[in-house]
DNA sequence: TCTCCTAAAACGAATGCTCGTTCTTTTATG
DNA sequence: CATAAAAGAACGAGCATTCGTTTTAGGAGA
C-alpha cells in the first residue's frame, strides 16, 4: 500500500446503509419492481456510479433488503422469551411487534414484496427460507415454555404446535394488510378463545379484556 | 345491426378466458411484473390486437385474475362447510383445498403476487379486500357451527374467532410456499393442540392422529 | 506542518434493449 | 359486402447497466 487513498470503513458501511434505506423506502411505497434505480438512486441523493460501486445489481439490492427486513421483529420475539410470561401474553407483546411493523415505517409491506419475490427468484427463496426459519425457531421457545408451564400438554409435538402458533403471525399480519382487521385486541381475543376452547370459565375474563 | 359482422358470445367469453388462462401460467412462472405482454400473448397463441381487443391494458388482465385467484378455495370452504362436520375435521378438509391450490396447477403463488400488488395498487387492493373479506365470510360459518356444536364456548366472540381461525390459511400457506414446511399432517396436529390446550386427556388420541 | 500525488470514490452521459401500447392493414363472418 | 375481429409492424419512453472522466481523501516526502 503506497499512495493509501481509502475512506475509514465506517464511511462505506454507512454509504452501503444509506443506499438499503433509500431502498427501502422506495420500495415500500413503489414496490421492487415498479422502484427503477434511477428512483432509487435519487432517492439516496448519490449518483448512479456511486450506488453501483456498492452493489453490482439491482437484484443483489433486494437480496440484502430481503436479509434485513425479517430481522426486527425477530430481536422483538427474542426479547419477549426471556420474559417468560404466559403463552397469552407473549402472544400480546409479539403482537405488537407485528403491529410495529405494520404501522408507518413498518417493513411489513416490504416483506409481503419480497415473499412474493421468493417465489420467482431461487436466490431471494433461500434467503427468505433460512430467515424465516430462524424466526419460526425463536417462536418454538415460546411453545417450549408453555409447554414447561402446563399451559399446553406435556406431550405436546412441539414442531407441530409451533408450526400452529407461528401461523398466527403471517395470518394477523395478512389480515391487516389486505382487509385492514382485525385490530390487535380483536385477534387477541380469538387466540385466546381457541387456546382455552371447551374452557367457559375462563371466558368471562377474554370478553372483559376485548373491553 | 345491418350487415351483422358477430361472432357467437361464447366465443368471445372462450377469448376472454383464454387470455386469462395465459396470464395465469405467465403470473406463475415468472410473475406480474416480469411477464411481459409479449410473453402473455405468446403463451395465449394471439395477435398484440387480439388480446387488447379484450382487456386494455396489462393492469386490467392483472386485475381480471386477482378477481378470479381467489374463488376455487372459497367455493371449496363452502362445500366443506354444508358437511357440518366438527371444527377440526371441518379445518382438516379446508387444509386439503389449500393444498390443492399450493401444488402443481394450484394458484397461491400467484395469489402472493396479487397480495404483493394489492398493497400498492388500490384497485386491486380493492378486489382484493372483497375476495378475502368474502372467504372470511365462509369461515365465519364454520366458527358458527362450533359454537352451536359446543365446541367452542357459547359466549365466544364470534367474529375474533374467525379472524384467529381464518390466520391458520394463510399462515399455513404461507410457511409452506416460503420454507416448504411443514405438511398438513402435522399443522393439523398442531392445531389440534391448541383447540384442546389444557385437556390433557385428548392428546393421546392427537398423537395417534399424527399417524 | 504543508504539499504533492495516487488511487479510491463518485459522477453522469451514453448505450442498447425491451417494454406497453397504438394504429393501420388484413381476414373472416353472417 | 359491411363490419367486427384479428393481426403485427411501428413507436416513444424508460429501463438497468457500462464506462470514461472528475473529484477527493489521506499518506509520503519535505
Amino acid at each position: 500500500m503506497w499512495g493509501v487513498p481509502r475512506v475509514s470503513e465506517e464511511h462505506l458501511i454507512a454509504r452501503r446503509e444509506q443506499i438499503l434505506a433509500a431502498a427501502r423506502v422506495c420500495f415500500l411505497s413503489k414496490g421492487l419492481h415498479t422502484t427503477s434505480m434511477q428512483d432509487l438512486i435519487h432517492e439516496a441523493g448519490l449518483s448512479v456510479g456511486a450506488v453501483y460501486r456498492y452493489f453490482k445489481s439491482k437484484n443483489e439490492i433486494i437480496a440484502a433488503i430481503a436479509a434485513t427486513v425479517v430481522g426486527g421483529i425477530q430481536q422483538h420475539i427474542d426479547q419477549v422469551a426471556v420474559r417468560r410470561l404466559p403463552l397469552i401474553d407473549s402472544m400480546s407483546l409479539v403482537l405488537d411487534g407485528v403491529d410495529d411493523q405494520l404501522g408507518p415505517g413498518g417493513y411489513l409491506p416490504v416483506a409481503l414484496q419480497v415473499w412474493s419475490e421468493a417465489t420467482l427468484d431461487p436466490v431471494i427463496g433461500a434467503i427468505v427460507k433460512e430467515k424465516y426459519e430462524g424466526l419460526r425457531a425463536s417462536m418454538r421457545v415460546l411453545v417450549v415454555q408453555a409447554v414447561e408451564s402446563g399451559e399446553l400438554p406435556a406431550d405436546a409435538d412441539i414442531d407441530a404446535t409451533t408450526a400452529a402458533i407461528y401461523g398466527f403471525l403471517p395470518g394477523y399480519a395478512l389480515q391487516r394488510l389486505l382487509t385492514g382487521v382485525p385490530d390487535k385486541a380483536t385477534y387477541l381475543v380469538g387466540i385466546r378463545t381457541l387456546l382455552n376452547s371447551r374452557r367457559p370459565a375462563d371466558d368471562a375474563a377474554v370478553i372483559q379484556s376485548r373491553q
